[in-house]
DNA sequence: CTTGAGGGTCGAATATCCTT
DNA sequence: AAGGATATTCGACCCTCAAG
């Protein structure tokens, strides 16, 4: 590993080869990376310099070391280099990160699960999981083939869910997360709130008027539909907005119906 | 067992928005 | 003004499923 200098591995048919350091440094600024992102825990104002410079001051060491940081903490690895300017340091960053911490903790199921990164495991099918197992216990004592009764999810996948929550690390890291006040179940009033786009699959393009991508993707979602990434035959909408992609061109080309973020409000009946 | 299509995930690239 | 974070798109690639 060019980063630090232990043994990699490759997995059977994989292309790219993994270090199998669980310390690995390089590996853990990608691990807090992804868990911090967008479409996992999604706390704002932790990019990639921070969790960096966190690191690098040894302040965290796993994921979980995210929930019991102090401002003093923040505040000391952030202003790394000028020590002298102690009189006027950047709180604004650390009160700022503190909230969106704080605020984190109350994250969904899916989207913790999402934060795991598990190989294979991404947004859509951490949803899935979600519903099924309806929190994190039930999903870590499954076996290989309750996994695979789930749809999307097959051996490759249910093998490394089972590999993954084999790990005493990541136990490990389950139990601080849990300490820490973050262990959600699947909220199930939310999904019955209103079904009236139940069945039916959106796919975002552009930037819509009023939602963000992720304002309307919970919206749909909470009404019963499903988002996904990408157009196929099987979507039923692509919701167009400024500035679309590619998607436009697909979306015509197989006959997908384009509607607005008004017409999407009108099916849901909001 | 092999192959192909349909779906989905992931990472890179890019443009724009915020904060010091 | 500059550095960093966010928002999207795009392409590469992997997984599942079903048909040959």
């Amino acid at each position: 590993c060019p980063a630090c200098g232990q043994p990699v591995e490759h997995f059977e048919g994989e292309v790219a080869w993994y270090c199998v350091n669980a310390a690995c440094p390089a590996q853990l600024v990608r691990n807090v990376e992804h868990f911090v992102s967008r479409g996992a825990m999604d706390i704002v104002g932790m990019g990639t310099k921070i969790v960096e410079k966190l690191i690098e001051a040894g302040k965290v060491k796993d994921v979980a070391d995210i929930f019991t940081l102090s401002r003093a903490d923040i505040l000391e690895s952030v202003t790394k280099k000028d020590r002298k300017t102690e009189k006027e340091p950047p709180g604004k960053i650390a009160d700022n990160l503190l909230s969106a911490i704080n605020t984190s903790k109350s994250q969904s199921l899916s989207r913790l699960i999402t934060a795991l990164g598990i190989h294979g495991v991404g947004e859509v099918s951490a949803g899935d999981l979600a519903s099924h197992f309806g929190n994190l216990d039930s999903l870590s004592k499954a076996g290989v083939d309750d996994l695979q009764q789930i749809e999307g999810i097959g051996p490759n996948i249910a093998e490394a869910i089972v590999d993954w929550f084999g790990r005493k690390a990541n136990q490990k890291v389950l139990e601080k997360l849990k300490k820490a006040g973050v262990n959600p179940t699947f909220n199930v009033q939310r999904s019955t709130l209103n079904d009236s786009l139940a069945g039916l699959a959106f796919v975002v393009t552009g930037t819509l008027p009023t939602l963000s991508r992720e304002g309307a993707k919970e919206f749909i979602e909470s009404n019963g539909g499903k988002v996904t990434d990408s157009v196929s035959k099987k979507t039923s909408y692509l919701v167009l907005g400024e500035n679309p992609g590619s998607k436009l061109e697909k979306a015509r080309s197989l006959g997908v119906k384009v509607i607005g973020e008004e017409e999407l409000k009108k099916l849901a009946g909001a």
